[in-house]
DNA sequence: AAAAAATTTTAGTATTGATAAACTCAACCG
DNA sequence: CGGTTGAGTTTATCAATACTAAAATTTTTT
């Protein structure tokens, strides 16, 4: 054909999202260096160095392996960043309902691109049980009001307002709300809580 | 090294998903055949059939050429199935807000893998104006109660309970709230509703 | 200023992403 | 029944590249 594919691949890099910067954004708000990330990766310092320079393209299993070593998806790396606001006034929070029990789920953040900490308000109500956790990462939760019984691996905390806990969540963990009111609660995680859809 | 990394590569098979069946799949449900998708992305049936076989692998600016000539994204080509459920009763629906107009949107699909629309109901307050959309796709939406000025092109309707629209969503439209009342409003659309992350 | 750490750059190559075309199979039609 | 067509599979091939190893450079630290 008279216009090569790779002409056409040329064509079509505009629609190719400037992965290399965010990569490299991520990497370096995690303290890592070329060479962290190459050894969780089994790929090389200067590949990634080119990647990260939009010089090369990985594969999509590589760009995987990145990906997972950055601790982060393909989504969050490819997607278009998300709108951001470092001051968040009460009356103008992103808001959710959560599955079947209704808990309500207040999106405080991110403050700025590649924030590494996914701050929220969560209310739950009385009775509510978590669902047991165990994952890579760190997590914050300060209670403003409510009662909690807090499970962090054969720990049991009774938390009244006022009372925070800090922890690896790698850890089994998960929560109860106790009496006739509902919890809220502050929550910065290193990762990103679910929301369905 | 004495484990390729073709070796580590195939290791890790396991972690890579399994895009070639999502791929067949989603292109059969749109009634297309290798030929169509392959003048859409400028790739071979050879190789397109190669790769929803699982035998070869597309660059990611391949992939994302293959996501695009199928109305679909990279995403959802590359997670993990979301759980489905044909029947929703009505006291268990996923439940967003949605916004500064606090909008409730009710999800009601899924109902099976590779769905290609999406139905939901959306309540909104009186006095709200959507956002002026303008996309490919398809949409229909049927007035449970409140009242709707639609607009759509240069057409307005006043809706009221049981009336319906359907309409190819490539024409400028958006709608407003009529009356004291909130809308309660069946839609299903060929591409998903955005919420919120 | 020197050393160390981190990154960039270069040369190289085994592998592969993708093609062209032959082949197979099922469905359809005269 | 044989020929045609549509759809998909398979094979041989190769230009391009995904990625490496190592040298060079830059930046940071001591």
């Amino acid at each position: 054909m008279t216009t090569s594919r790779r002409q056409a691949t040329q064509d079509t890099v505009q629609d190719t999202p400037n992965y290399g910067p965010v990569i490299r954004q991520r990497r370096k708000a995690l303290g890592m260096t070329l060479d962290d990330v190459a050894k969780a990766t089994d790929l090389t310092i200067g590949f990634l160095s080119q990647v990260e320079r939009g010089i090369s393209a990985p594969s999509l299993s590589s760009f995987m392996r990145i990906a997972g070593a950055l601790q982060t998806s393909l989504e969050e790396l490819l997607k278009v960043p998300e709108p951001y606001m470092e001051y968040v006034p009460k009356d103008s929070r992103q808001t959710y309902v959560l599955g079947k029990s209704k808990r309500l789920y207040e999106k405080l953040g991110p403050g700025f691109p590649g924030a590494l900490t996914y701050p929220c308000i969560i209310h739950r109500p009385p009775g509510h049980v978590s669902e047991h956790m165990q994952h890579e990462g760190e997590v914050f939760c300060y209670l403003l009001s409510g009662s909690l019984e807090y499970h962090l691996g054969n720990k049991v905390f009774i938390m009244t307002p006022g009372d925070s806990i800090h922890h690896d969540t790698s850890k089994p963990h998960f929560s109860k709300v106790l009496g006739d009111e509902e919890s809220v609660e502050l929550w910065v995680s290193s990762t990103p809580i679910k929301t369905p859809g």
